[in-house]
RNA sequence: GGAUGGGUGGCAGAGUGGUCGAAUGCGCCGGUCUCGAAAACCGGUAUAGCGGCAACGUUAUCGUGGGUUCAAAUCCCACCCCAUCCGCCA
């Protein structure tokens, strides 16, 4: 969430915040809810310390053997109470809605970032590698011909219903092999710390990355009440909630963990492939910053899941997210898309953003200024860096060569397959 | 799953009905001392509402919610969370 003290300081950029989002300018709604909630509390306050001096006389005539006076001051108090009573029933009332209303109001994107409607908006930093012009078949078509591929999906369905896969042999393995390739070079070059986090979290910690309450039912409930991550974002990040860091910023963790997302509302949507599911592998890099490097840290964050498609061989594009795109947390997010040959098109593999304090201040994140000695939210982020059930299903298309021939792998992949550097396919399916 | 203990300021940890926003220690900041540092000593060190240009003043806040009471960190109830032991288990 944002400073409330915008409301009484300068509104006008929350007002222009939700119009460059499309959002409906509910401020002055905000700013009477607030106004009504610090109204209600300075009457209560009043009423409490009237009640609170009352209540010393009560002591004092008590000492003094004047019981007289005593229930007198007794009589006054327990007028005051019902007045109390009730105005403490209003300010909870307030305090409820005006939070609800707060909690909901998206993060202020930063001034560079391009208005726009949704994706179409989204504009073109940059290219690198050569999208291969022919249509290759699509990933799980090619997935399809590598052993037994079919035979497992089909059981993974079965078992556990649609948009679930299971991967067998080398396809398992190619998996597997992404998965530590990214993991090491975010660990070994980028200066990652990796961290192996819980699944399963409570309701404050998805609360405090933004998940919680606005997108419930995009996630997994247990019976005990946990939450399955949807992303490693959501251990990483909250590791240091409820935190004073005093020294070693910035932090730079990142996890390789599953994800799990209900994806409520797709129906329909990426149906096919590694595409959209509700269990996927991630790679994921947090970094925990200051206001004055969080800028310089968002470059950093983001070459480093460019360079894990770049050793790949995986043509893509990162693109700045316009305002009508960008997430309700976010307030700069860059999405690298990868060449997805089968649909001829660019597709979402990672997305790295900034978060100013908008989590921090929900999980009570702070660190402790150098100059100063005063606390102060610290800044977030985090990206993919990468998806690596997208990142098989690009493999596979950019690599396809024939239905005849073995799929090559991309160098850097070969140690992590052990030695092995191809895909035999086999259209026979015996 | 069974049993017990516990949630207090940056941390540790006192505090069982009023004068407690809260002892003490540590950490941190400022100062004295010193050539400088350490030590020692002195002072400061949470968040929010309201008032004030400000210094500051004042009120509220001791896991969360409810209750008892003139008065609650302190008593009662519910919930959440944490720890330890036993049982079970990869």
């Amino acid at each position: 969430m944002i400073d409330p003290d915008i409301l009484r300081k300068d509104p006008d950029i929350l007002r222009a915040a939700l119009s460059k989002r499309g959002a409906p300018d509910i401020t002055d709604d905000l700013i009477a809810k607030n106004q009504h909630l610090r109204s209600l509390k300075t009457q209560w306050q009043a009423a409490q310390e009237e009640r609170g001096q009352l209540s010393k006389t009560i002591g004092a005539f008590l000492q003094a053997g004047d019981t007289a006076s005593a229930e007198a001051a007794k009589a006054r108090v327990a007028l005051l109470k019902e007045t109390l009573d009730t105005l403490k029933t209003q300010q909870d009332q307030a305090e409820e809605d005006f939070q609800n209303a707060w909690q909901a109001v998206p993060n202020i994107p930063l001034p560079e970032i391009p208005e726009g409607k949704d994706e179409t908006d989204n504009v073109d930093q940059h290219r690198w590698g050569t999208p291969r012009p022919d249509q290759t078949p699509a990933h799980e078509l090619i997935a399809d011909t590598v052993h037994w591929a079919e035979y497992a999906a089909v059981s993974a369905v079965r078992m556990s219903g649609t948009r679930f896969v299971m991967l067998t042999g080398m396809l398992a393995r190619l998996e597997r092999a992404l998965g530590q390739f990214m993991l090491d070079v975010h660990t070994r070059e980028h200066g990652y710390k990796e961290v192996s986090p819980p699944y399963l979290v409570h309701a404050h910690a998805l609360f405090g990355t933004g998940q919680l309450p606005k997108f419930e039912e995009d996630q997994f409930k247990t019976t005990t009440g946990h939450y399955l991550i949807p992303t490693a974002e959501v251990p990483l990040t909250n590791m240091v909630a409820d935190m004073i860091i005093s020294q070693g910023l910035p932090l730079r963790f990142t996890a390789h963990t599953p994800c799990f997302r209900s994806e409520a509302g797709s129906a329909g949507r990426d149906t096919a492939g590694l595409i959209r599911l509700h269990q996927f592998h991630k790679v994921e890099l947090v970094s925990i910053t200051t206001p004055e490097e969080a800028a310089e840290e968002h470059e950093r964050m983001t070459r480093c899941a460019e360079v894990i498609l770049e050793r790949l061989e995986l043509p893509y594009r990162r693109v700045l997210l316009c305002t009508g795109d960008m997430g309700f947390t976010a307030e700069k997010t860059y999405d690298l898309e990868v060449w997805m040959p089968a649909q001829q098109t660019y597709r979402e593999i990672s997305s790295c953003s900034r978060f100013g304090t908008f989590q921090a201040r929900r999980m009570n994140a702070r660190y402790r200024r150098e100059d100063t000695g005063a606390t102060a939210f610290v800044h977030t982020l985090n990206g993919s860096g990468l998806a690596v059930g997208r990142t098989l299903g690009a493999l596979l298309e950019n690599f396809f060569q024939d239905s005849y021939s073995p799929l090559p792998l991309p160098k850097v992949l070969h140690p992590y397959m052990g030695g092995i550097t191809e895909l035999e396919l086999s259209p026979s399916r015996d």
